[in-house]
RNA sequence: UCCUCAGUAGCUCAAUGGUAGAGCAUCCGGCUGUUAACCGGAGGGUUGCAGGUUCGAGUCCUGCCUGAGGAGCCA
C-alpha cells in the first residue's frame, strides 16, 4: 500500500480549496454509476463524498477496467485533478488520473447496506457498517460538535471537570433501575445512574464542577427516547440556587445550538433539518411553574391533575406550546428525588426545574437546588426508606460547611436527537444499547 | 412487566384458502455527463419455529421465538 505518494494527499472536505491541483484522496467507494465509456465513482472518506469521473479515452485500459469492476465499499486511493463542475453533486469533482485498489470487496459477499431502503432491525444488526452512510455520518458529527460545545461552555465558565465513578456502592434513587455487577468476592456494585451525589462533594471542593460520562439505567423502557446506556453532562455549583441553574442551563443550550448552526450547517442539510426551528432557540426561554403547566395542559384537554408527574403525552403537549425550550419549575415534592430542596414559601413543592425541548422531544435537562440542611436530609432519607449508612459520606457534606448548592443533568442523546430532528435517540450514539439490543 | 403490530429471495415489499411474484442488490450485455442513473437478460425460496384444521395453508387456529411501536419510569 502506498497511501502517501507524490501528489498531495487531501480529504474530500478540502477538495474545494484545491481546484486545478493534482491530488490523491484515500477512501472507499460509496457508489458507482456508469454510462458506457464514462464512469462516476463516488468516493467517501469520512469527511464527505466526492464524485469522481473516469473516461475510457483518457485512462489506461487496465485502470478503466479496474474502476468498472469496483464493488461498493472497496477501499481505494484515487489520484486526479480537482475541478469545479456544476453538474457534480456538491459542485466539485475529481478527474481520475490513477486509482489504486487497496481491497476489492468480493461480489460473492457484497456490502450488505445498499443505497436502497432497509429496515431498522437490519440496519441496527449492521451498525458497525451503517455508521459509514451519509446520514449516520452527519448525525455523529453533530454529536461530536454538541459534546465539544458542552465542554467548551463549562471550561470557559469557571467549571472544573471532576469525573465521578461508574461503579457505585448503592442506589442514588432506589435499586430497581440499577445494573448490578459482581465485584470480586465481596459486595455487589452498581453502574452509575447519575454522578450527582459525587458532584455535590466535588462542588464543595472546587466551587463549580461538571462530570461528563456514560450513565446506565436498567429501566425496561422501550421508546424512542430511551437507551440503557447514555451520556450525560452534570454541572454542580456551590453557593447557587434554582435561579442559577435556570440561567446556566439556558446559556448552555443556546451556546450548544449556536455552535451546531455555526459549524455543522452541511450536516444539518444532509438531515434536511429545518434550521429556522434551531435559529429560534434564543434567550430568554419561557419559564412557567408546575402549577401553570398543569393549568395549560388542562386547557388543552389533558386529564392531568395537580400532584401527578408529566408523562410523554404531557411533555409533548407542553413543548409544542412554545417555539423554544420551556423551563418548568417547582414540581410537587412527592414526584421528585429525595435530595430536592423544598420551596421555603411552599414546602409541598421543590426548587427543581425541567427543561423540555421543542417539537415534542421531551425533557433534556432536569435539576435544581439540593437540600443543604442536615436534619431535613436525614428526614428525607428515612421517608424514602434509604439505608442511612450508605449515605453517611453524603450527610458529611451537610456537617462540614454546608451551603446552598444546585446543579442539573443534560442528556446528550436527547439533545442530539432534537437538534438533528430525529425520531429516535438510537441513531445519536455510535453503538446504541437498548432493552433488547446489546450488539454489535 | 403490560398493550398493539410484524416476520415471504441478500434487502424492501406483494400474493380471495388453489402453480410463491416485483423492484433493488449480484452476474452477463448496452450506453461519454451520470445524480438512489437508465435499458435488456440470467441466477436466486424449508414463507421465523413446532403442532393443528383442510382435498389443499404464505394465508385459518394454538403455542413458542425474534423484532418494532407505545405505556409505566426516566435524561
Amino acid at each position: 500500500m502506498t497511501v502517501a505518494r507524490a501528489p498531495r494527499r487531501i480529504t474530500v472536505a478540502e477538495a474545494a480549496r484545491h481546484v486545478g491541483e493534482l491530488v490523491c484522496i484515500p477512501g472507499w467507494l460509496y457508489n458507482l454509476r456508469e454510462s458506457g465509456k464514462i464512469l462516476f465513482p463516488l468516493l467517501r472518506d469520512g469527511t464527505g463524498i466526492l464524485q469522481c469521473v473516469a473516461s475510457k479515452a483518457q485512462l489506461p485500459e487496465s485502470v478503466f477496467q479496474a474502476i468498472k469492476d469496483l464493488t461498493q465499499e472497496s477501499s481505494i486511493v484515487v489520484t486526479g485533478t480537482v475541478r469545479a463542475e456544476p453538474r457534480a453533486p456538491g459542485g466539485y469533482e475529481l478527474e481520475v488520473a490513477d486509482l489504486e485498489v487497496v481491497q476489492r470487496v468480493p461480489e460473492s459477499d457484497p456490502y450488505p447496506i445498499t443505497p436502497k431502503e432497509h429496515g431498522i432491525e437490519f440496519l441496527l444488526d449492521r451498525r458497525h457498517l451503517w455508521i459509514r452512510s451519509r446520514r449516520q455520518n452527519a448525525i455523529l458529527r453533530i454529536r461530536h460538535e454538541v459534546v465539544k460545545a458542552i465542554r467548551d461552555y463549562f471550561d470557559s465558565h469557571g467549571f472544573t471537570l471532576c469525573d465521578t465513578p461508574i461503579f457505585t456502592p448503592a442506589a442514588c434513587e432506589g435499586t430497581t433501575t440499577l445494573f448490578e455487577v459482581n465485584y470480586f468476592d465481596h459486595d455487589k456494585v452498581y453502574l452509575t445512574q447519575s454522578g450527582q451525589l459525587y458532584n455535590e462533594a466535588t462542588a464543595m471542593a472546587f466551587g463549580k464542577v461538571y462530570t461528563f460520562g456514560p450513565t446506565f439505567r436498567a429501566e425496561r423502557s422501550k421508546t424512542r427516547r430511551h437507551l440503557t446506556e447514555f451520556w450525560m453532562v452534570e454541572p454542580e455549583m456551590a453557593y447557587a440556587t434554582l435561579e442559577d441553574v435556570k440561567q446556566v442551563a439556558e446559556e448552555l443550550i443556546v451556546f450548544v445550538v449556536g455552535r451546531v448552526l455555526e459549524n455543522r450547517r452541511a450536516e444539518l442539510a444532509v438531515l434536511e433539518r429545518d434550521v429556522s426551528k434551531l435559529e429560534a432557540v434564543q434567550p430568554p426561554f419561557p419559564r412557567i411553574s408546575y402549577d401553570e403547566a398543569v393549568r395549560l395542559l388542562q386547557s388543552k384537554g389533558s386529564p392531568i391533575q395537580w400532584g401527578e408527574d408529566f408523562g410523554g403525552d404531557e411533555e409533548t403537549l407542553l413543548s409544542e406550546a412554545f417555539d423554544r425550550p420551556v423551563m418548568i419549575d417547582r414540581y410537587p415534592a412527592a414526584v421528585k428525588a429525595f435530595y430536592m430542596q423544598p420551596d421555603p414559601e411552599r414546602p409541598e413543592v421543590v426548587l427543581g426545574v425541567d427543561v423540555l425541548a421543542p417539537e415534542g422531544y421531551g425533557e433534556i435537562v432536569g435539576g435544581g437546588q439540593r437540600i443543604h440542611d442536615y436534619e431535613l436530609l436525614v428526614r428525607r432519607l428515612e421517608e424514602h426508606r434509604l439505608p442511612r449508612q450508605a449515605f453517611e459520606w453524603y450527610l458529611d457534606l451537610r456537617k462540614y460547611g454546608t451551603v446552598p448548592h444546585a446543579g442539573f443533568g443534560m442528556g446528550v442523546e436527547r439533545c442530539v436527537a432534537w437538534i438533528c430532528g430525529l425520531d429516535h435517540v438510537r441513531e445519536t450514539i455510535p453503538f446504541p444499547r437498548m432493552l433488547y439490543r446489546t450488539r454489535p
